[in-house]
DNA sequence: TAGATTGTTAATCGATTAACAATC
DNA sequence: TAGATTGTTAATCGATTAACAATC
């Protein structure tokens, strides 16, 4: 409880750092500078080291860092080190993407469970795992040690759902769904709301397109 | 070119108001103040007037802020006044959610083509909209006047197409490929790291039980 | 050992919050 | 007019960058 609390800032630039080790690794690179690393990632060497160094000194004076460890380590804090089981609900055309990109189990998220608020989806099955009702959402979760909710349900239906998710017992939910969530603190909500992101870069083109009038 | 430039904070932020607005809007209600709008968006109203200024003085002492009006502007300012052309290249899963999903028409984003490396996809529709093969991409952008870009391939094929998206011209990328572009400055990108949002949720987890074990 | 590069402290910069005069 | 609330300046807080002693 006494470690100083780590910024949202640091936090959210350490899944890049993962992933940029992560290249390096399959690249067969076997030691990296923060200099290096930092002209790679278009960041400035001080914050590859102060981000880092919130979490202990993976490196070494006059040699940098290995990348092999500090990937593992990265990895570590991230919370990779054990496997985590994940369920879906709403099974539409974005609920079935995430159902179908493999990519997740490979960093241990494994998919336990697909649910739809639509009874006639009942047994379907994406990847072999059938689509189950909402009312058997709230065992599940605490049967399966579900720990991670996907929600790519309508905003309409979100906070009902989010509500049932927070009584089975759900660790965290990743939110698509158009709405904030305000839950209980001991219930972390990861939100991508993909409108923001697109209203974001409309703005970032009509405001480039102003100056470049002038 | 001689305002002072709006910081990435502020620019973050102004999607999440005008979707407040919006639903202040749908509920029918006329005015707010920041103190108001401030309790239900859980920021400081500081925060919010500090914001809007940076664009201008959209309230009324002694009043508040007309939602309607507000909502308006913030709109303006995002680039919403006119529509925008957008493809979307890779109809995979994710492309195909994005092309079903009808949302973003409705703020004047409007699907024009749909792109893929399988030419074995050719002539399938989705949503009414044909998809087409790679090597007519250049030339549709030119004369659809395709400003955005959604970008839904593997990373491996990520670069390659976004170098050929510059030179058609594009204005802006909506990455979901899991690489960061690095392009010209006159393109701009906005990108969804979906693997990223996952590890951070993750890490929010991880970080909370170990917090609560003491 | 000399050179390189970290870990860490100090300086700077920017963003958020507080306060309040202006004004509807 | 009195009350409410903005727009805006000033104060605070936090995050980023710079610098350098420690050390491999």
């Amino acid at each position: 409880m006494e470690d100083r609390e780590i910024s949202r800032a640091v936090i959210g630039r350490l899944p890049r750092y993962y992933r940029y080790l992560g290249e390096l690794l399959d690249e067969g690179v076997e030691r990296i500078s923060s200099s290096d690393l930092s002209k790679k990632m278009h960041v400035t060497a001080s914050q590859i080291r102060q981000d880092l160094n919130n979490f202990g000194g993976f490196g070494q004076q006059g040699y940098g860092y290995n990348v092999k460890y500090l990937h593992t380590e990265i990895g570590k804090i991230l919370g990779l080190s054990h496997t985590h089981n994940i369920i879906i609900i709403g099974a539409g055309n974005l609920g079935q993407a995430l159902a179908n990109y493999g990519g997740f189990e490979k960093s241990g998220f494994i998919l336990k469970g697909i649910f739809d608020v639509n009874p006639r989806l009942e047994g379907v099955t994406i990847r072999g795992i059938p689509i189950r009702r909402m009312d058997e959402l709230r065992s599940f979760i605490r049967h399966h040690e579900i720990e991670i909710a996907a929600l790519t349900i309508p905003k309409s239906k979100a906070v009902e759902v989010a509500d049932i998710l927070v009584e089975g017992g759900i660790q965290g939910i990743w939110n698509f769904a158009h709405t904030d969530l305000i839950l209980p603190e001991n219930v972390i909500v990861e939100s991508v709301h993909l409108a923001d992101s697109l209203l974001k870069l409309s703005y970032n083109i009509s405001s480039y397109n102003h100056e470049s009038e002038k």
